[in-house]
DNA sequence: GCCGTTTTCGGCCCGACTGTTTTCAGTCG
């Protein structure tokens, strides 16, 4: 029997709500199976053994059914019930959900009449004329299907944060500063700071929305309108990027910015807790039959209901909504609170900029201290540096730190984990650095348990002061490498191994998801952008954002420490930390 | 299919927009 994931709970739970749509079953059936893969998605702990084990009735959504089928799935690897729902329709069936507005009753009106079950005959048939004999289906459901496929062709389905941030925020400023314009945001993803988007919810305050939808739609870089309403209106830039806009009143803007923030499931606990006070809560008001609070901005909700106000960033319903009942949310590490920072590159290995000009940007950027740390010998590819070269670089650093006033550049290197999990330095020469980030670059195949062992050997090295990209994952293009995360965070607190949070908008590793359980274990993070140019000291931005969504605060940073004290802190032996 | 301090049946979020249709179904978020 295969191994059974998380995901695989998750897919064959979501195929089944799709595959009852097109059969045409309950809406309320159809809901509870998705309900359910979304509670299996977010269930904090074992899932797949608990539910091999029979044992999820306790959680509230999963009822016998659920719990049945999950246990039979979990148990044996495969479901009887899914298999026989799967073999009513033809696999290829699925790929047509994923073109935006086609829906279950569409889907099937179209493979019943004319047995198109896929993109590719979906596309042919629209060449033809026996598409607008179909009831529904007139002249502009063809060509917006045609653009529809088409546009799938060209463009990504998602996109990284840090790629669409600076366009983000000049449509921001643009709707900001019309004159009829009094409140704006970017809801959404994008305000939670999720790592990846998949498009981006403008949102304005207006008395008049028609013409803010109007003015939204025009703007020059708009590949398509795909809706254009008086409220409300959606459009593709020439990116591809799908953005939304909605125009609500000033009284209504508060509860619209909350509402569309999101998540999904931070809304929905947020209800839940109105309902009990007798408050009901949507997107424009609070309604019910007691007193209603008064509300002009956003953390008036929460007050209303008794919380702290959330940070964007936490609203995952990841335990955000009972901390803030408790009023113990965290406070949350702040870009300004960053006093230096480690993981850089220069010209000496596959860098842009002269250490000086590196120097000379982290100035620019208000910071006391910047750690240089290029590629070791092994990363022939990123012209590392051997071991003579090191040497040279690191006396170059301190003749730099002899002439510079309030400004310290720290000597390192980003050395790589060989396979068997040897450094690529002997420790001779780690000794005489000021820090080391060790990093996996090369044999990203290793089993799971060697991968952990192979970082775990580097950790117990003395001079290892941090990890660099610890599961090398790239956004949208590479998963991370097989690792035992948990090891490794347990290892990190045992060693006094710090581990680094790369900025890098490809990167953004480790993982948000890891980093409040790392911090409950007392594992500092570094905030480090792998700047490989000067303008790439900017990707501290987005570490900070995805370090908050991780529940850090300063003190688990290490670069917010001043430069006095990081000096005293790197003086440490590892194991006094 | 799930849930329940309104508790074993009856309700489950709903408003905006589009296209095709003469009053609304389907989709999306």
């Amino acid at each position: 029997m295969a191994q059974v994931t998380r995901e695989i709970l998750v897919n064959t739970l979501e195929q089944i709500a799709l595959l009852l749509e097109l059969k045409g079953e309950n809406p309320f059936k159809t809901r509870a199976y998705r309900n359910g893969a979304e509670i299996v998605q977010n269930f904090d702990g074992d899932i797949v053994s608990l539910a091999a084990q029979n044992e999820l009735k306790l959680i509230k959504g999963i009822g016998d059914a659920l719990q049945q089928k999950l246990f039979e799935l979990a148990s044996t690897g495969t479901l009887r019930y899914f298999e026989d729902l799967r073999s009513e329709f033809p696999a290829s069936l699925f790929e047509l959900f994923e073109l935006q507005g086609l829906g279950p009753k569409k889907i099937k009106a179209l493979y019943d009449n004319l047995g198109i079950d896929s993109i590719h005959s979906l596309k042919e048939a629209c060449a033809g004329t026996e598409i607008t004999k179909l009831s529904g289906f007139g002249s502009k459901t063809v060509s917006k299907i045609l653009s529809t496929i088409e546009n799938r062709e060209k463009f990504a389905e998602r996109f990284r944060l840090g790629e669409v941030a600076p366009l983000a925020e000049t449509l921001l400023e643009r709707l900001k500063n019309h004159p009829k314009v009094s409140r704006a945001a970017i809801a959404g993803s994008y305000r939670r700071s999720k790592e990846t988007l998949h498009d981006l919810d403008f949102l304005v305050a207006s008395s008049e929305p028609v013409e803010l939808t109007a003015f939204f739609t025009s703007f020059d870089e708009v590949h398509e309108i795909i809706v254009q309403g008086e409220t409300k209106a959606s459009i593709r830039l020439n990116n591809g990027l799908q953005c939304d806009l909605r125009a609500v009143s000033n009284e209504h803007y508060p509860f619209a910015l909350q509402y569309f923030t999101g998540s999904k499931e931070h809304n929905v606990a947020l209800r839940s807790i109105a309902l009990k006070q007798g408050l009901s809560l949507n997107e424009y008001d609070f309604t019910g039959e007691v007193q209603l609070p008064e509300v002009r901005e956003e953390s008036d909700i929460y007050q209303a209901l008794g919380l702290e106000w959330v940070a964007p960033e936490l609203r995952e319903n990841r335990g955000e909504i009972e901390a803030a009942q408790r009023a113990e949310l965290p406070r949350l590490v702040e870009l300004d609170h960053l006093r230096g920072t480690f993981h850089n590159h220069t010209t000496a290995s596959d860098g842009s900029h002269t250490l000086e000009e590196m120097a000379a940007a982290a100035i620019d950027h208000g910071l006391q201290y910047l750690g240089i740390a290029d590629h070791s010998q092994s990363s022939v590819q990123a012209n590392g540096l051997s071991e003579v070269r090191l040497r040279e670089q690191i006396e170059k650093i301190r003749q730099y730190n002899q002439e510079a006033q309030d400004f310290r550049l720290f000597a390192g290197s980003e050395v790589d984990i060989l396979k068997n999990g040897e450094l690529d330095f002997e420790d001779e020469l780690l000794a005489q650095l000021d820090y080391c980030v060790a990093s996996v670059h090369n044999a990203f195949g290793l089993p799971e348990k060697e991968m952990t062992q192979r970082i775990i050997r580097a950790m117990e090295n003395e001079h290892v002061t941090m990890l660099g990209h610890l599961t090398g994952r790239l956004l949208l293009k590479r998963d991370p490498y097989d690792l035992n995360i948990e090891k490794i965070i347990d290892c990190a607190a045992e060693t006094r191994t710090v581990i680094e949070l790369n900025c890098n908008p490809w990167r953004l590793d480790m993982d948000w998801r890891w980093w409040h359980r790392a911090r409950d274990r007392n594992v500092l993070t570094s905030i480090n952008p792998d700047a490989h140019k000067t303008e790439q000291l900017q990707f501290l931005a987005y570490g900070v954002r995805l370090a908050r969504k991780g529940w850090l605060r300063r003190e688990d940073v290490l670069n917010t420490m001043k430069l006095s004290e990081i000096q005293s802190w790197l003086a440490l032996p590892k194991h006094q930390r």
